[in-house]
DNA sequence: AACCGCGTCAACCGCACACTG
DNA sequence: TCAGTGTGCGGTTGACGCGGT
């Protein structure tokens, strides 16, 4: 019964990954799709462990990823969702599909976990609770269907709850066409997934099985498919222009706006690398063909999937408030989702 | 200019669960 | 039913950058 290691710890690489790693993983997922981790480091050649190529590309190369700079409505979601589910980053990440759980976590710990413990009992005082170990909802340490049946309605009932008191604090900060934390909730099936998430099987959208697959193939996320890919890219520029950091989309460079809207921008589009020249357009334009997407203006697309998507999951939030049983909000997430 | 301490975050590790034969 | 394998998740670590002295 002793289980070997997922790789042996001999000519396993380590540590930071190279501009030249992530693209052959990146061209990997793009030819394969995500998954079958255990095959990559074999059929690429790449010396890692397939732990690592997984979380390589789940948390950085995958498309859609927006790092730094959380924003207020994100930071609260965070909050609330964190005094809810606990320490359930995967679970809180499927609310912000954007997000991965890593860098949820990160920021936990770095900003939110130390202000709201500064902050003495502040917002949610079940925040500073979050820093108990006794979060409000534990996961069972094994559950039947029934359990889990209930365990997902609880899940989503409280999921929901948090995402609504977050949104309607935040109603009137929010500007008019800014669907971040609904779009959280949205995005890649989000509330659905999210249920999913937190319902013990704890595979939310963020989670990797599929990746890009599994969030919606709405074209908005081949935008930020695109996006990504000439952020890695412009990264990668500036990492070895000399820019001294290790990150190559991380903090150094970013003020996030900068970086998002750089995306199109023609610095990003043609970099080299030890004298390689790369089309950052090309090589992402025809990547991930795996995510079914249709060739839409992006920014049209992704606005439309974003409206009729708000909109149901607005009234999937706000449902209960007209009095909805919650013995149907099951029912109702599983019909928005399957 | 050099040193030091702290903050941040990418990556690793180990465990648990899900799936399959 | 059980063992083997693959994958996901959360906690932790270590390297790097930055600001203060």
């Amino acid at each position: 019964m002793v289980r070997p290691p997922c790789c042996d710890k001999d000519g396993v690489k380590k540590g930071p990954w190279t501009p030249e790693e992530d693209l052959v993983l990146v061209s990997y997922v793009q030819e394969h799709g995500p998954g079958n981790w255990r095959a990559v480091p074999t059929r690429t050649g790449l010396m890692r462990c397939s732990k690592s190529c997984r979380l390589r590309w789940t948390n950085y190369l995958r498309p859609g990823i927006k790092r730094g700079n959380f924003t207020d409505q994100e930071e609260k979601l965070i909050v609330h969702l964190q005094a809810l589910l606990g320490n359930r980053w995967a679970a809180i990440a499927s609310y912000l599909p954007e997000r991965t759980d890593n860098d949820i976590k990160n920021y936990w710990n770095t900003h939110l976990k130390r202000k709201l413990q500064g902050g003495g009992d502040g917002d949610g005082g079940a925040a500073g609770d979050a820093v108990s170990p006794k979060p409000a909802a534990q996961r069972p340490a094994s559950s039947s269907k029934g359990q889990w049946e209930r365990r997902l309605q609880t899940d989503i009932d409280m999921a929901r709850r948090a995402l609504r008191e977050a949104l309607t604090s935040l109603d009137d900060v929010k500007p008019p066409h800014q669907p971040d934390a609904a779009n959280a909730a949205a995005g890649g099936g989000g509330a659905t997934t999210g249920a999913a998430a937190s319902a013990g099987a704890d595979s939310p959208a963020a989670s990797s099985t599929s990746g890009a697959s599994q969030c919606s193939p709405s074209s908005a996320g081949y935008v930020l498919t695109t996006e990504n890919i000439s952020r890695m890219l412009d990264g990668w520029a500036r990492k070895k222009g000399g820019g001294g950091g290790r990150r190559a989309a991380g903090s150094g460079p970013a003020t996030p706006g900068a970086t998002e809207s750089a995306s199109g921008s023609s610095e990003a589009s043609e970099v080299s690398y030890g004298g390689t020249a790369l089309s950052a357009a090309a090589a992402p334009a025809s990547a991930f063909e795996y995510e079914t997407k249709p060739t839409v203006t992006a920014a049209a697309a992704a606005d439309a999937a974003d409206e009729t998507q708000l909109s149901a999951i607005e009234s999937w939030l706000f449902a209960d408030a007209d009095g909805i049983e919650s013995g149907s909000l099951l029912d109702a997430a599983m019909d928005y989702t399957f």
